[in-house]
DNA sequence: CCTATCATGTAATCCGTTACATGATTAT
DNA sequence: ATAATCATGTAACGGATTACATGATAGG
Protein backbone atom coordinates (compact mmCIF):
# COMPACT_ATOMS: atom_id res chain seq x y z
CA UNK A 1 0.00 0.00 0.00
CA UNK A 2 2.58 2.62 0.56
CA UNK A 3 3.84 4.22 -2.44
CA UNK A 4 7.43 4.11 -1.64
CA UNK A 5 9.77 4.53 -4.65
CA UNK A 6 10.58 1.80 -6.17
CA UNK A 7 13.81 1.69 -8.69
CA UNK A 8 14.46 -0.46 -11.79
CA UNK A 9 16.05 -2.68 -9.52
CA UNK A 10 12.79 -3.05 -7.54
CA UNK A 11 11.03 -4.00 -10.57
CA UNK A 12 13.63 -6.46 -11.87
CA UNK A 13 13.86 -8.64 -8.42
CA UNK A 14 9.69 -8.25 -8.54
CA UNK A 15 9.95 -9.67 -12.22
CA UNK A 16 12.24 -12.53 -11.75
CA UNK A 17 10.70 -13.71 -8.54
CA UNK A 18 7.26 -13.90 -10.42
CA UNK A 19 9.06 -15.73 -13.17
CA UNK A 20 11.63 -18.00 -11.97
CA UNK A 21 9.85 -18.93 -8.43
CA UNK A 22 11.28 -17.96 -5.13
CA UNK A 23 14.59 -17.81 -5.59
CA UNK A 24 18.02 -16.90 -3.18
CA UNK A 25 19.91 -13.76 -4.01
CA UNK A 26 22.22 -15.87 -5.58
CA UNK A 27 19.75 -17.63 -8.24
CA UNK A 28 19.11 -13.72 -8.88
CA UNK A 29 22.14 -13.15 -9.83
CA UNK A 30 22.81 -16.19 -11.92
CA UNK A 31 20.01 -14.94 -14.06
CA UNK A 32 20.67 -11.42 -13.99
CA UNK A 33 23.93 -12.42 -15.71
CA UNK A 34 23.23 -14.54 -18.26
CA UNK A 35 20.61 -12.20 -19.67
CA UNK A 36 19.97 -8.13 -18.60
CA UNK A 37 23.22 -8.28 -17.40
CA UNK A 38 24.33 -7.36 -20.39
CA UNK A 39 22.43 -4.51 -20.38
CA UNK A 40 21.86 -3.36 -16.90
CA UNK A 41 24.42 -4.69 -14.04
CA UNK A 42 24.46 -4.25 -10.71
CA UNK A 43 27.03 -5.82 -7.82
CA UNK A 44 26.20 -8.80 -6.36
CA UNK A 45 25.18 -6.74 -2.93
CA UNK A 46 22.35 -5.16 -4.73
CA UNK A 47 20.48 -8.37 -5.10
CA UNK A 48 21.01 -9.29 -1.49
CA UNK A 49 19.59 -5.51 -0.34
CA UNK A 50 17.13 -5.34 -2.40
CA UNK A 51 14.71 -8.13 -1.75
CA UNK A 52 14.77 -6.89 2.04
CA UNK A 53 13.84 -3.75 0.99
CA UNK A 54 10.57 -4.78 -0.97
CA UNK A 55 10.11 -7.48 1.84
CA UNK A 56 9.68 -4.45 4.24
CA UNK A 57 6.74 -3.06 1.63
CA UNK A 58 5.07 -6.22 1.86
CA UNK A 59 6.25 -6.94 -1.80
CA UNK A 60 7.85 -10.23 -1.05
CA UNK A 61 8.59 -12.65 1.66
CA UNK A 62 11.69 -13.57 3.07
CA UNK A 63 12.60 -17.47 4.73
CA UNK A 64 15.95 -18.12 5.91
CA UNK A 65 17.22 -21.29 6.69
CA UNK A 66 18.00 -22.09 10.06
CA UNK A 67 21.21 -24.81 9.41
CA UNK A 68 23.87 -24.55 7.33
CA UNK A 69 24.33 -21.50 5.12
CA UNK A 70 21.04 -20.00 6.55
CA UNK A 71 20.10 -19.08 3.17
CA UNK A 72 17.86 -16.53 2.73
CA UNK A 73 14.86 -17.35 -0.12
CA UNK A 74 12.64 -14.93 -1.42
CA UNK A 75 9.14 -15.17 -2.73
CA UNK A 76 6.56 -12.90 -4.51
CA UNK A 77 3.73 -11.44 -2.75
CA UNK A 78 0.33 -11.07 -4.08
CA UNK A 79 1.15 -7.34 -3.93
CA UNK A 80 4.13 -7.45 -5.11
CA UNK A 81 2.70 -9.29 -8.60
CA UNK A 82 0.10 -6.23 -8.76
CA UNK A 83 2.85 -3.77 -8.36
CA UNK A 84 5.00 -5.53 -11.01
CA UNK A 85 1.49 -5.72 -13.10
CA UNK A 86 0.87 -2.14 -13.08
CA UNK A 87 4.40 -1.12 -13.73
CA UNK A 88 4.40 -3.25 -16.77
CA UNK A 89 0.54 -1.75 -17.96
CA UNK A 90 2.38 1.49 -17.92
CA UNK A 91 4.97 2.33 -20.28
CA UNK A 92 7.72 4.22 -19.04
CA UNK A 93 8.19 7.26 -20.64
CA UNK A 94 11.95 8.18 -18.96
CA UNK A 95 14.64 8.37 -22.64
CA UNK A 96 17.42 6.59 -22.08
CA UNK A 97 20.68 7.98 -22.54
CA UNK A 98 24.01 6.20 -23.56
CA UNK A 99 25.95 7.61 -21.07
CA UNK A 100 29.26 6.10 -22.77
CA UNK A 101 32.42 7.38 -21.22
CA UNK A 102 34.00 6.21 -24.12
CA UNK A 103 31.79 9.15 -25.87
CA UNK A 104 32.61 11.62 -23.29
CA UNK A 105 36.08 11.20 -23.96
CA UNK A 106 35.63 11.52 -27.69
CA UNK A 107 33.56 15.05 -27.28
CA UNK A 108 36.43 16.25 -25.52
CA UNK A 109 38.97 14.87 -27.89
CA UNK A 110 40.31 18.25 -29.32
CA UNK A 111 42.08 18.86 -26.48
CA UNK A 112 44.18 16.10 -26.51
CA UNK A 113 47.09 14.39 -28.81
CA UNK A 114 46.04 13.49 -32.69
CA UNK A 115 46.94 9.84 -31.16
CA UNK A 116 45.06 9.54 -28.13
CA UNK A 117 41.81 9.79 -30.47
CA UNK A 118 42.66 6.77 -32.70
CA UNK A 119 43.60 4.50 -29.68
CA UNK A 120 40.32 5.45 -27.85
CA UNK A 121 38.42 4.57 -31.36
CA UNK A 122 40.44 1.22 -31.25
CA UNK A 123 39.41 0.58 -27.61
CA UNK A 124 35.94 1.11 -28.15
CA UNK A 125 35.72 -0.66 -31.35
CA UNK A 126 37.77 -3.65 -29.34
CA UNK A 127 34.85 -3.59 -26.46
CA UNK A 128 31.96 -3.36 -29.20
CA UNK A 129 33.67 -6.27 -31.01
CA UNK A 130 33.55 -8.09 -28.20
CA UNK A 131 30.15 -7.94 -27.28
CA UNK A 132 28.97 -8.09 -30.57
CA UNK A 133 30.51 -11.62 -31.06
CA UNK A 134 29.03 -12.61 -27.79
CA UNK A 135 25.77 -11.75 -28.55
CA UNK A 136 25.78 -13.18 -32.14
CA UNK A 137 26.59 -16.64 -30.55
CA UNK A 138 23.52 -15.82 -28.33
CA UNK A 139 21.27 -15.17 -31.25
CA UNK A 140 22.94 -18.56 -33.16
CA UNK A 141 22.02 -20.55 -30.20
CA UNK A 142 18.37 -19.43 -30.54
CA UNK A 143 18.39 -20.38 -33.99
CA UNK A 144 19.81 -23.69 -33.76
CA UNK A 145 18.31 -24.86 -30.67
CA UNK A 146 14.68 -23.13 -31.23
CA UNK A 147 12.98 -21.23 -28.08
CA UNK A 148 11.89 -23.79 -26.49
CA UNK A 149 15.49 -25.11 -25.66
CA UNK A 150 16.73 -22.27 -23.55
CA UNK A 151 15.39 -24.19 -20.42
CA UNK A 152 15.00 -20.95 -18.53
CA UNK A 153 12.15 -18.75 -19.40
CA UNK A 154 13.96 -15.93 -18.66
CA UNK A 155 16.69 -17.23 -20.99
CA UNK A 156 14.27 -17.39 -23.46
CA UNK A 157 12.88 -13.86 -23.01
CA UNK A 158 15.94 -12.47 -23.24
CA UNK A 159 16.65 -13.82 -26.45
CA UNK A 160 13.38 -13.35 -27.88
CA UNK A 161 12.75 -10.14 -27.07
CA UNK A 162 15.73 -7.89 -25.66
CA UNK A 163 18.77 -9.50 -27.52
CA UNK A 164 18.01 -8.04 -30.56
CA UNK A 165 18.38 -4.50 -29.82
CA UNK A 166 21.26 -5.72 -27.97
CA UNK A 167 22.69 -6.79 -31.42
CA UNK A 168 21.77 -3.58 -33.33
CA UNK A 169 23.12 -1.31 -30.97
CA UNK A 170 26.73 -3.13 -31.08
CA UNK A 171 26.39 -3.38 -34.65
CA UNK A 172 25.40 0.58 -34.85
CA UNK A 173 28.80 1.29 -32.36
CA UNK A 174 31.27 -0.72 -34.01
CA UNK A 175 30.61 0.90 -37.08
CA UNK A 176 30.86 4.20 -35.72
CA UNK A 177 34.46 3.62 -33.93
CA UNK A 178 35.13 2.29 -37.32
CA UNK A 179 34.50 5.43 -38.58
CA UNK A 180 36.02 7.53 -35.74
CA UNK A 181 39.02 5.53 -36.16
CA UNK A 182 39.16 5.73 -40.15
CA UNK A 183 39.03 9.79 -39.53
CA UNK A 184 42.12 9.52 -36.97
CA UNK A 185 43.97 7.99 -39.28
CA UNK A 186 43.30 10.16 -42.31
CA UNK A 187 43.52 12.90 -40.40
CA UNK A 188 47.20 11.60 -39.04
CA UNK A 189 48.41 11.32 -42.74
CA UNK A 190 47.41 15.06 -43.43
CA UNK A 191 48.97 16.49 -40.61
CA UNK A 192 52.53 14.11 -42.12
CA UNK A 193 52.16 15.66 -45.35
CA UNK A 194 51.92 19.34 -44.71
CA UNK A 195 49.00 20.64 -43.44
CA UNK A 196 49.00 21.54 -39.30
CA UNK A 197 45.41 22.00 -37.83
CA UNK A 198 45.54 21.19 -34.69
CA UNK A 199 45.01 23.88 -32.04
CA UNK A 200 43.50 25.94 -34.75
CA UNK A 201 42.47 29.55 -33.14
CA UNK A 202 38.76 29.87 -33.66
CA UNK A 203 37.78 33.15 -35.86
CA UNK A 204 35.82 35.24 -33.79
CA UNK B 1 48.32 15.30 -6.60
CA UNK B 2 45.55 13.76 -4.55
CA UNK B 3 44.42 10.14 -6.29
CA UNK B 4 40.48 10.85 -5.09
CA UNK B 5 38.05 9.60 -7.37
CA UNK B 6 37.06 11.40 -10.63
CA UNK B 7 33.70 10.61 -11.71
CA UNK B 8 32.72 11.35 -15.55
CA UNK B 9 30.78 14.75 -13.91
CA UNK B 10 34.26 15.38 -12.90
CA UNK B 11 35.72 15.12 -16.45
CA UNK B 12 32.80 16.53 -17.81
CA UNK B 13 33.59 19.79 -15.85
CA UNK B 14 37.16 20.11 -16.38
CA UNK B 15 36.40 19.52 -20.05
CA UNK B 16 34.03 22.22 -20.19
CA UNK B 17 35.90 24.60 -18.39
CA UNK B 18 38.89 23.95 -20.37
CA UNK B 19 37.33 24.22 -23.82
CA UNK B 20 35.19 27.23 -22.90
CA UNK B 21 37.03 29.08 -19.97
CA UNK B 22 36.02 30.44 -16.71
CA UNK B 23 32.42 29.79 -16.37
CA UNK B 24 29.65 30.12 -13.89
CA UNK B 25 27.56 26.72 -13.02
CA UNK B 26 24.62 27.84 -15.28
CA UNK B 27 27.20 28.33 -18.46
CA UNK B 28 27.76 25.24 -17.68
CA UNK B 29 24.56 23.91 -17.83
CA UNK B 30 23.75 25.36 -20.91
CA UNK B 31 26.50 24.20 -22.65
CA UNK B 32 25.72 20.90 -21.28
CA UNK B 33 22.09 21.04 -22.42
CA UNK B 34 22.86 22.27 -26.07
CA UNK B 35 25.32 18.91 -26.69
CA UNK B 36 26.59 16.46 -24.10
CA UNK B 37 22.91 16.04 -22.14
CA UNK B 38 21.19 14.83 -24.99
CA UNK B 39 23.27 11.49 -23.94
CA UNK B 40 24.06 12.04 -20.30
CA UNK B 41 22.27 14.11 -18.73
CA UNK B 42 21.99 15.41 -14.84
CA UNK B 43 20.43 17.75 -12.26
CA UNK B 44 21.59 21.37 -12.43
CA UNK B 45 22.36 21.28 -8.93
CA UNK B 46 25.31 18.40 -9.77
CA UNK B 47 26.90 21.58 -12.25
CA UNK B 48 26.65 23.58 -8.39
CA UNK B 49 28.43 20.52 -6.64
CA UNK B 50 31.26 19.38 -8.24
CA UNK B 51 33.11 22.33 -9.22
CA UNK B 52 33.61 23.20 -5.18
CA UNK B 53 34.50 19.54 -4.82
CA UNK B 54 37.17 20.09 -7.70
CA UNK B 55 38.17 23.15 -6.30
CA UNK B 56 39.26 21.17 -2.88
CA UNK B 57 41.34 18.51 -5.04
CA UNK B 58 42.96 22.17 -6.40
CA UNK B 59 41.93 20.95 -9.90
CA UNK B 60 39.57 24.21 -10.18
CA UNK B 61 39.87 27.49 -8.60
CA UNK B 62 36.76 29.67 -7.33
CA UNK B 63 36.44 33.40 -7.50
CA UNK B 64 32.83 34.63 -6.32
CA UNK B 65 31.31 37.95 -6.86
CA UNK B 66 30.69 40.08 -3.32
CA UNK B 67 27.58 42.05 -4.99
CA UNK B 68 24.59 41.50 -6.18
CA UNK B 69 24.05 37.35 -6.91
CA UNK B 70 27.31 36.54 -5.61
CA UNK B 71 27.57 34.07 -8.74
CA UNK B 72 30.85 31.70 -8.45
CA UNK B 73 33.02 31.34 -11.73
CA UNK B 74 34.86 29.04 -11.61
CA UNK B 75 38.68 28.35 -13.94
CA UNK B 76 40.67 25.31 -14.69
CA UNK B 77 43.94 25.35 -13.07
CA UNK B 78 47.09 23.52 -14.39
CA UNK B 79 47.00 20.45 -12.49
CA UNK B 80 43.99 20.57 -13.56
CA UNK B 81 44.81 20.42 -17.55
CA UNK B 82 46.66 17.75 -16.20
CA UNK B 83 44.47 15.59 -14.69
CA UNK B 84 41.96 16.25 -17.54
CA UNK B 85 44.57 14.99 -20.44
CA UNK B 86 46.10 12.05 -18.80
CA UNK B 87 42.39 10.84 -18.57
CA UNK B 88 41.83 11.60 -22.34
CA UNK B 89 45.44 9.50 -23.24
CA UNK B 90 44.08 6.39 -20.84
CA UNK B 91 41.26 5.65 -22.82
CA UNK B 92 38.42 4.24 -20.78
CA UNK B 93 37.37 0.75 -21.28
CA UNK B 94 34.49 0.63 -18.84
CA UNK B 95 31.82 -1.38 -21.13
CA UNK B 96 28.56 0.76 -21.86
CA UNK B 97 25.24 -0.45 -20.56
CA UNK B 98 21.91 0.30 -22.21
CA UNK B 99 20.46 0.95 -19.03
CA UNK B 100 16.78 1.41 -21.13
CA UNK B 101 13.71 1.24 -19.11
CA UNK B 102 11.98 -0.03 -21.62
CA UNK B 103 14.19 -2.55 -22.29
CA UNK B 104 13.38 -3.43 -19.08
CA UNK B 105 9.82 -3.41 -19.02
CA UNK B 106 10.38 -5.49 -22.44
CA UNK B 107 12.30 -8.67 -20.73
CA UNK B 108 9.23 -8.61 -18.34
CA UNK B 109 6.55 -8.37 -20.93
CA UNK B 110 5.24 -12.23 -20.87
CA UNK B 111 3.87 -11.49 -17.16
CA UNK B 112 1.96 -8.89 -18.45
CA UNK B 113 -1.38 -7.96 -21.10
CA UNK B 114 -0.86 -8.69 -24.98
CA UNK B 115 -1.96 -5.14 -24.95
CA UNK B 116 1.15 -3.90 -22.87
CA UNK B 117 3.62 -4.86 -25.05
CA UNK B 118 2.07 -2.56 -27.99
CA UNK B 119 1.69 0.06 -25.62
CA UNK B 120 5.02 -0.10 -24.72
CA UNK B 121 6.76 -0.47 -28.13
CA UNK B 122 4.54 2.39 -29.02
CA UNK B 123 5.34 5.04 -26.38
CA UNK B 124 9.25 3.80 -26.83
CA UNK B 125 8.75 4.11 -30.29
CA UNK B 126 7.23 7.76 -30.11
CA UNK B 127 10.22 8.67 -27.92
CA UNK B 128 13.24 7.73 -30.45
CA UNK B 129 11.07 9.47 -33.36
CA UNK B 130 11.34 12.26 -31.29
CA UNK B 131 14.87 11.92 -30.28
CA UNK B 132 16.03 11.08 -33.72
CA UNK B 133 14.25 13.96 -35.58
CA UNK B 134 15.88 16.80 -33.20
CA UNK B 135 19.03 14.56 -33.63
CA UNK B 136 18.50 15.15 -37.61
CA UNK B 137 17.48 19.02 -37.51
CA UNK B 138 20.94 19.25 -36.16
CA UNK B 139 22.36 17.42 -38.19
CA UNK B 140 21.13 19.61 -41.12
CA UNK B 141 22.04 22.45 -39.21
CA UNK B 142 26.03 21.22 -39.21
CA UNK B 143 25.52 20.74 -43.16
CA UNK B 144 23.84 23.71 -44.06
CA UNK B 145 25.92 26.33 -41.96
CA UNK B 146 29.03 24.45 -42.04
CA UNK B 147 31.08 23.29 -39.09
CA UNK B 148 32.91 26.76 -38.59
CA UNK B 149 29.04 28.05 -38.04
CA UNK B 150 28.46 26.82 -34.57
CA UNK B 151 29.70 29.57 -32.52
CA UNK B 152 30.62 27.62 -29.76
CA UNK B 153 33.41 25.33 -29.78
CA UNK B 154 31.43 23.04 -27.54
CA UNK B 155 28.92 22.68 -30.11
CA UNK B 156 30.80 22.12 -33.11
CA UNK B 157 32.42 19.03 -31.24
CA UNK B 158 29.37 18.03 -30.32
CA UNK B 159 27.61 17.61 -34.08
CA UNK B 160 31.14 16.81 -35.60
CA UNK B 161 32.01 13.95 -33.19
CA UNK B 162 29.17 12.69 -31.18
CA UNK B 163 25.98 13.18 -32.77
CA UNK B 164 26.10 10.87 -35.71
CA UNK B 165 26.35 8.07 -32.75
CA UNK B 166 23.14 9.24 -31.14
CA UNK B 167 21.86 8.86 -34.96
CA UNK B 168 22.81 5.73 -35.38
CA UNK B 169 21.24 4.81 -32.52
CA UNK B 170 18.01 6.23 -32.31
CA UNK B 171 17.93 4.71 -35.92
CA UNK B 172 18.77 1.29 -34.34
CA UNK B 173 16.05 1.75 -31.48
CA UNK B 174 12.94 3.20 -34.17
CA UNK B 175 14.11 -0.10 -35.91
CA UNK B 176 14.06 -2.16 -33.08
CA UNK B 177 10.65 -0.78 -31.74
CA UNK B 178 8.66 -0.94 -34.91
CA UNK B 179 9.22 -4.71 -34.94
CA UNK B 180 8.34 -4.57 -31.46
CA UNK B 181 4.65 -3.30 -32.07
CA UNK B 182 4.92 -5.00 -35.67
CA UNK B 183 4.89 -8.59 -33.78
CA UNK B 184 2.86 -7.27 -31.11
CA UNK B 185 0.03 -6.38 -33.56
CA UNK B 186 0.51 -9.66 -35.11
CA UNK B 187 0.19 -11.67 -32.25
CA UNK B 188 -2.96 -10.22 -31.39
CA UNK B 189 -4.39 -11.00 -34.52
CA UNK B 190 -3.61 -14.57 -33.78
CA UNK B 191 -4.67 -14.96 -30.17
CA UNK B 192 -7.97 -13.56 -31.81
CA UNK B 193 -8.04 -16.01 -34.48
CA UNK B 194 -7.50 -18.72 -32.49
CA UNK B 195 -4.64 -19.25 -30.16
CA UNK B 196 -5.37 -17.91 -26.58
CA UNK B 197 -1.55 -18.53 -25.00
CA UNK B 198 -1.54 -15.29 -21.96
CA UNK B 199 -0.48 -17.06 -18.91
CA UNK B 200 0.79 -20.34 -20.46
CA UNK B 201 1.23 -22.72 -17.77
CA UNK B 202 4.98 -24.29 -17.73
CA UNK B 203 5.23 -27.56 -18.53
CA UNK B 204 8.07 -28.46 -15.73
C1' DC C 1 4.13 47.71 -10.22
C1' DC C 2 3.15 43.00 -10.23
C1' DT C 3 3.68 38.47 -11.87
C1' DA C 4 5.99 34.87 -14.21
C1' DT C 5 9.97 32.85 -15.45
C1' DC C 6 14.92 32.72 -15.42
C1' DA C 7 18.93 32.09 -12.79
C1' DT C 8 21.23 30.55 -8.74
C1' DG C 9 22.01 28.21 -4.81
C1' DT C 10 21.71 24.94 -0.18
C1' DA C 11 20.61 20.83 2.31
C1' DA C 12 19.00 16.17 3.10
C1' DT C 13 18.11 11.76 1.47
C1' DC C 14 19.01 7.37 -0.51
C1' DC C 15 20.44 4.03 -3.80
C1' DG C 16 24.28 1.88 -5.66
C1' DT C 17 28.99 0.98 -5.15
C1' DT C 18 33.16 -0.39 -2.77
C1' DA C 19 35.41 -2.78 0.76
C1' DC C 20 35.47 -6.42 3.68
C1' DA C 21 34.59 -11.08 5.41
C1' DT C 22 33.58 -16.02 5.87
C1' DG C 23 31.02 -20.45 5.25
C1' DA C 24 30.55 -24.32 1.65
C1' DT C 25 32.19 -27.14 -2.39
C1' DT C 26 35.18 -28.98 -5.58
C1' DA C 27 39.57 -30.40 -7.28
C1' DT C 28 44.16 -32.28 -6.71
C1' DA D 1 43.93 -32.25 3.54
C1' DT D 2 44.70 -28.08 1.50
C1' DA D 3 44.06 -24.76 -1.92
C1' DA D 4 41.08 -22.62 -4.85
C1' DT D 5 36.89 -21.07 -6.04
C1' DC D 6 31.98 -20.77 -5.35
C1' DA D 7 28.41 -18.93 -2.66
C1' DT D 8 26.72 -15.80 0.71
C1' DG D 9 26.47 -12.04 3.40
C1' DT D 10 27.34 -7.19 6.27
C1' DA D 11 28.62 -2.45 6.70
C1' DA D 12 30.23 2.08 5.35
C1' DC D 13 30.70 5.59 2.07
C1' DG D 14 29.62 8.92 -1.36
C1' DG D 15 27.77 10.84 -5.57
C1' DA D 16 23.53 11.74 -7.71
C1' DT D 17 18.92 12.87 -7.10
C1' DT D 18 15.06 15.21 -4.84
C1' DA D 19 13.12 18.82 -2.30
C1' DC D 20 13.34 23.31 -1.09
C1' DA D 21 14.25 28.29 -1.47
C1' DT D 22 15.18 33.00 -3.16
C1' DG D 23 17.42 36.77 -5.87
C1' DA D 24 17.16 38.85 -10.72
C1' DT D 25 15.03 40.05 -15.06
C1' DA D 26 11.42 40.74 -18.38
C1' DG D 27 6.65 41.38 -19.82
C1' DG D 28 2.15 43.21 -19.16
Amino acid sequence: MSTERLTPTSYLVLGLLAREGPSTPYALERHVGATLGNFWSFPHTLLYSEPPRLAALGLVTETRESEGRRRRMFAITLAGLETLEAWLERPDSVPTELRDRGLLQLFFMDLASADARLRLAQAQLAIHQAKLAAYEDDARLERRMGPAAAGLRTVEHWRGATLPMGLLYERAAVDFWTSVADNAVKSDADDASGASESARASSG
